[in-house]
DNA sequence: GAAGTTCTTGACTGCTCGGTCCACCATAAG
DNA sequence: CTTATGGTGGACCGAGCAGTCAAGAACTTC
């Protein structure tokens, strides 16, 4: 009975993810999101609301991605423990840095807004809740794996490990190089997860 | 010969810091920067240049400080290995958390601006290499004092504690309760910081 | 093909921003 | 007291910003 749209909103919110990653909110401004979107102004308000709105659906859209792809890698991996390995050293794995050097999209807006909009630092609290419990049951399996000690508790390792691997994307940041890089997570990787008994 | 400064300069920078530390640097206007200052347009851009400029001088002024304790910190505690735990307990340590909230000036400011402002980045690099020499110059104490085994490399321990620390900084601003914050911090330190042989 | 509805486009509007400039003022030297 | 020097504060400017709006285009339904 109407027009239809002539954008798929997905790949629009996607491209917006990349310019927020890149610049950072208050340095995007809407001619950039018309750029990289391929939107008039209109188009951008109508479907979205304003900048701010857009932003917390393009950080929702991220944070929804980002906890897909951690459970699945850790439901597909073969062993919990390599699991709780991939999820320190993963993120350096490329070797160019290109992929962590712009960092986390959910730190670097916590970072910048947290303590300006109530709304993203509650969204980034539960972001990391979710993430938490997800290597908190990674941590439990690993356990009925054998592959890691009986006693500890699932959610304070998870959260050790969530910490250390947030640090080390930070540090990427700073401009430090891949190889230092990779060998700080494996360091940290063996020293937070110690023994295979198994094997 | 002529009318002296009413102002004192380091009190203006300190000032100044807050603001960007609190708000951020795009986030922060000048007008924002003459109320915490108390100096108006021209007497900020004769003494410090422009607000980039001031900004770079509050960021030097605040690593010069940080390290400035921290060299003091490690070279005080008794026993390096105190030194070393209280760097990933001490920033916890404020009960109501307000001392972290607001997370670290220099991570922060690589957050918003790392990809923009090579100067910054370049200043974060140099910073943390300062800070991973500081830390390591620790280990190496604590090895010597016979609390850490001499077989581990000081610098790469570093950057784990170091990494360690960022993460849980960061943690804090995403609100996280000073409860399990503290926790999380213990646990870090007992995993990295394994074996009190001596004592 | 006509009608109605929604999408799209870009000109337009205040507004706030960083930065400049100049008239005025406080001070120190002679 | 006079004069030269440099600090001070606020008026002012152009640019860039987020957000609005109305006219026209595209599509579906009847």
């Amino acid at each position: 009975m109407a027009r239809p749209r002539s954008f798929d909103e997905k790949q629009v919110l996607n491209a917006v993810r990349d310019q927020f990653w890149d610049a950072g909110y208050a340095a995007t401004s809407l001619e950039d999101l018309m750029r990289v979107s391929g939107l008039g102004k209109g188009s951008l308000y109508a479907a979205f609301g304003d900048k701010r709105q857009l932003f917390l659906r393009a950080l929702r859209s991220y944070t929804d991605d980002s906890h897909g792809r951690l459970r699945e890698a850790l439901a597909e991996a073969p062993r919990a423990l390599d699991a709780l390995r991939m999820l320190l050293e993963a993120p350096i794995d490329d070797p160019t840095g290109a992929g962590t050097r712009r960092g986390c999209l959910m730190a670097n807006s916590t970072c910048e807004l947290g303590n300006a909009d109530p709304e993203v630092l509650d969204h980034a609290h539960r972001t990391y809740e979710t993430s938490t419990a997800l290597i908190g049951d990674c941590v439990a399996r690993a356990q009925r794996e054998g592959d890691l000690p009986a006693g500890v508790d699932p959610i304070a390792l998870a959260r050790a490990l969530l910490a250390a691997q947030q640090g080390l994307v930070f540090m990427s940041r700073t401009g430090l190089d891949t190889a230092t890089l990779t060998a700080t997570a494996r360091s940290l990787a063996a020293r937070l997860l110690p023994d295979r008994s198994g094997d």
